[in-house]
DNA sequence: TCTGTTCTTGACTGATCATTCCAGAACATG
DNA sequence: CATGTTCTGGAATGATCAGTCAAGAACAGA
């Protein structure tokens, strides 16, 4: 019964969402958001809150998309093993293609605010969280399959693969060469041969 | 033949450093460095140029005092693997005991900064390529003395542990409970098994 | 067409940002 | 003790920050 809104919301929080991955939260101003959202100052505010709330909505919307679209490409059949093989050598070569090095929001969101915000700090743990259990489902399937060794354990070995990665996009925005990322990836699944 | 300075200015770098090292560049304020630092605006913009400038110095100190003295570690005599396995047990175990979470500079400034500011950029990639540097020295040796098996390259490993240290500093400063990290790092290093 | 609600717009606020600058204090040299 | 240089302290700058607010536009339902 008034006036809809003129913009998609969810439309505006993909951007700004990219805003945010893009610069980080400390160096993304609401004029950064605003221009890129294409919405005015009152509209941002009314619709999302502040710039924190605004951060917080967009870090759910990237655990429910991005992180959450990726991680079921571990649920695909065949040999468990070759499954992981694929993903992270999927997450490589598309790190590898972005000219822009984002990198991840999680990882990026750890490394600025999770020692100084706690509820921010909560949500990265949650998502990494995650990928650890999707790790660990596949990996439980492996063992059960017999694809590892007796003294491999399913949840040491997903925990060795989340971290390994965030290394992976760590390396990758400081701009190692491919070449370089491409050891590190092959080197760390090695573990598995 | 005028008046000296009333502080040291290895001193007041050291202090600028952790406070950069502590809450990142964007982060920190020009009145957070001088109440750390203890010294006065002019003092500071006399000494150390603006920010920017003190930020690289910051850098430069970190990268000259901390990493260059760890690395040192890395040169001991005794079987290479074992030096290895020492090293980065003993670097895990100091960053689970550091309550701040502040981590690794270059690893932070890589996450922040790499990929929007080419001369900082530079030298976190300096930073990095003198840690693959050290891990390689030692893998050659465990090369030599047959330590590693024929398919392992030295070069990769030192990529590769290179790569896997900055994704454990990423765990941990996402909070990652130390259990979980041990099992990261172990993991890791069960590639020399 | 009229009414009521919500959205849009842009000016505005006060705080904080990095940086400059200058007056005076402090010291080494003559 | 006098002089010249450098350092100190703090006020002041203009830019930018996140966030507020009021006035008017736009639409849905009557």
């Amino acid at each position: 019964m008034a006036r809809p809104k003129e913009f998609d919301p969810d439309e505006a929080l993909d951007k700004a969402m990219h805003v945010f991955w893009h610069k980080g939260y400390e160096a993304t101003s609401m004029e950064d958001l605003l221009s890129a959202m294409d919405i005015n100052r009152g509209s941002l505010y009314d619709t999302f809150g502040d710039k924190r709330a605004l951060f917080l909505k967009a870090m759910d919307r990237y655990c429910n998309g991005m992180v959450a679209q990726k991680l079921t490409l571990l649920n695909q059949p065949g040999p468990a093993l070759d499954t992981i093989r694929r993903f992270i050598r999927g997450m490589l070569e598309m790190a590898l293609s972005d000219q822009t090095r984002k990198g991840c929001l999680i990882a990026n969101t750890a490394m600025e605010l999770s020692p100084h915000e706690k509820e921010i700090g909560n949500r990265v743990a949650r998502a990494l969280g995650r990928v650890e259990e999707a790790y660990h489902k596949v990996l439980v399937r492996a063992k059960q399959n017999g694809e590892l060794r007796k003294e491999q354990d399913p949840r040491a070995l997903a925990r060795y693969l989340t971290g390994m990665m965030q290394g992976v996009i760590v390396m990758y925005k400081a701009g190692t060469p491919a070449e370089a990322m491409r050891d590190i990836v092959e080197t760390g699944l090695s573990i598995f041969d």
